[in-house]
RNA sequence: GGGCCGGUAGCUCAACGGUAGAGCAAGUGACUCUUAAUCACUAGGUUCAGGGUUCGAAUCCCUGCCGGCUCACCA
């Protein structure tokens, strides 16, 4: 089953280009209407990487129709492939589907989809929507067999049976026998049409067997006999099935993965089978390569990298598209949120380049089209760039910092950082990305971006405490057992004082403070932190933090 | 075995024929001071290796090494 098949010829883009450059690139080598296409089997979830080839395909289309050329963007579903892997059905339904087109199976979710195609169909679906992609036709395979559009192709196949077989032995060194015909019946009697082989083609009708043992993965019902492969009895191989969508379509554009750019693989047989079966010129390619978690493939299996739907619950959409487009498409994505600061990087990035594009001056270097990598990045394709540029956005690591303490106004905080009252965009802006902080603290986050109350022991880091913080520690304890603090700058207050009383700089006290109750050198508004606790709690932790050296347990 | 991408500072990457640079991390200091903030400064590189082309190579060519993905059955 494909991941996704897209790719541009010739040349992805070359060495030197700007970063969006090879969308616009391509958009400059092409002349009048354009449909760009992209056809993916609804086999099951969708991971992070698979959103490549969409987000590719998105911007495109736009950069496409931002020179003014009538584009039309299509997104099929290939599900009259069958099933093949038993991994995605629940085990009772393995003997009964396995080698059956994914849409004439039922919903394994049991959620009101027709089948299992359209439930998987319409996850991706949902997925891509929320990215800002928005193709202008979906279309179904197995709505588009029974109409008898793609006959005329089948019976090209046919007739040039051993053109195709030619082909494939050429380009793919594959050995198809010599009866072996370019056509997969979906069998009469079981329905599989993974483990039919059909032949003797007269023009009419063909001959099927449905083998037992024609796959490994699915077992045929051992029917034989003669059947009419048109109007929806029977589905084209995958690379001809490819194939024919762009004549079908009249597709000019068609992105595919690197799975399916490499030498001999797939898209060399349908390019091959376009131009010598079907008598047209294949559409511009345009390969890309894929995400990697941690310098490995993803895999959900392996625990790498969320599903789609999961990552960007974290991943706000804009930062989902961001990601893909800020790379040349030919570069592999080195991508690991697992307990790293990846994504809060990827904010400060995003935002960097914003700030850049409202003409605010940034520190470091920009990447050269950098504007343009920003606006391909929204999720509006009409969005007024300059305004969206110039909002105000908290940093991302900031933001999960207030959230884990007690008792902030975030939104006040924020307000107070800008400046100014936040617009509406920017409080929505602002509510997005508290989700998402919570959601990567939850999810992704490493330790060291969780902040803990140690409430049930002394944090073994607070052994590291100095005599001098130590007594601090102890008088504070004594002050606030008279003086009661109550609020958050009384405590505030407090720690000033006493530290001065002390004679002890205000950054040692507050570091003692911190290795007391978190086990770290730093956190947040300690007058705060402190007023959310419990009185009682806090002045014992400073006193047994504040023990002399030796005595602390 | 074939194809593609890559190997530049601790990490992520940029320069793509003209003096090797950023961000983050690290270190120092400042802010009469909350601190994952901000600001200033510092340090850190035989650009994987070896050949070649060139006045000049991280950049172009060849060879090799290493890493990753991918294809070779189906889709």
């Amino acid at each position: 089953m494909s991941e996704c098949r897209f790719r541009v010829e010739g040349a992805g883009p070359g060495r030197g280009a700007s970063s969006v450059d090879w969308a616009d690139e391509l958009a400059a080598s092409v002349e009048g209407p354009q449909v760009v296409n992209d056809s993916k089997t609804p086999s099951g979830t969708v991971h992070v990487g698979s959103l490549r080839g969409p987000v590719i395909l998105d911007v495109i289309t736009r950069a496409l129709r931002a020179r003014g050329l009538e584009t039309t963007l299509l997104y099929g579903v290939d599900d009259m492939d069958s099933m093949d892997a038993q991994a995605l059905l629940t085990p009772d339904a393995v003997e009964r589907y396995m080698g059956v087109p994914l849409a004439h199976i039922p919903d394994q979710a049991g959620d009101c989809h027709a089948s299992y195609a359209r439930h998987h169909a319409q996850t991706f679906i949902d997925v891509f929507a929320g990215l800002g992609i928005h193709p202008d036709r979906y279309y179904w395979m197995s709505d588009i067999y029974p109409t008898g559009q793609v006959d005329p192709f089948i019976r090209t196949a046919l007739d040039r049976a051993a053109v195709v077989r030619d082909i494939y032995r050429r380009v793919a060194n594959v050995q198809h026998p010599d009866h072996w015909l370019p056509v997969g019946i979906v069998c009469p009697s079981c329905g599989r049409v993974g483990t039919t082989i059909a032949s003797d083609w007269d023009g009419e009708t063909v001959a099927v067997h449905c083998r037992p043992d024609l796959v490994t993965w699915a077992t045929g019902c051992g029917w034989t006999g003669r059947l009419s492969p048109f109007g929806g009895t029977a589905k084209l191989p995958w690379n001809l099935e490819w194939a024919a969508q762009w004549s079908l379509f009249g597709v000019t554009i068609e992105p595919n993965g690197k799975d399916l750019a490499t030498a001999g693989g797939s898209r060399d047989r349908s390019d091959a089978i376009a131009r010598e079966v079907f008598d047209r010129e294949p559409p511009r390619n345009f390969p890309y390569e894929f995400l990697n978690i941690g310098g490995k493939k993803m895999s959900t299996s392996k625990g790498r990298g969320a599903a789609a739907h999961r990552f960007t619950e974290v991943v706000p959409p804009e930062q989902t598209r961001f990601l893909f487009v800020r790379h040349r498409p030919e570069s592999v994505i080195e991508f690991d949120p697992e307990g790293t600061d990846a994504i809060p990087r990827l904010f400060d990035e995003f935002d960097r380049l914003g700030a850049a594009t409202a003409g605010r001056e940034v520190k470091g270097e920009l990447p050269s089209g950098h504007a343009s990598i920003f606006r391909y990045s929204l999720l509006d394709p009409d969005a007024d760039v300059e305004a969206v540029a110039g909002a105000f956005r908290p940093a991302f690591g900031h933001l999960a910092l207030l959230v884990q303490v007690p008792g902030v106004d975030v939104a006040a905080r924020v307000a107070a950082e800008k400046g100014a009252p936040l617009t509406d965009a920017e409080t929505a802006e602002l509510a997005t990305r508290l989700a998402a902080v919570r959601a990567w603290l939850e999810a992704y986050a490493p330790d060291r971006a969780r902040l803990e109350v140690r409430r049930d022991a002394l944090p073994p880091e607070a052994a590291a405490l100095g005599n001098d913080q130590r007594g601090y520690l102890r008088a504070l304890a004594d002050a606030a057992a008279e003086d009661a603090p109550a609020t958050g700058e009384a405590w505030h207050a407090a720690i000033f004082a006493v530290a001065a009383a002390n004679g002890l700089e205000s950054k040692a006290a507050f570091n003692a403070l911190y290795l007391a109750f978190l086990g770290r050198p730093n956190g947040p508004r300690a007058g705060w932190l402190l007023a959310s606790l419990d009185r009682a709690f806090v002045i014992d932790r400073l006193r047994e933090a504040g023990s002399p050296v030796g005595l602390a347990s």
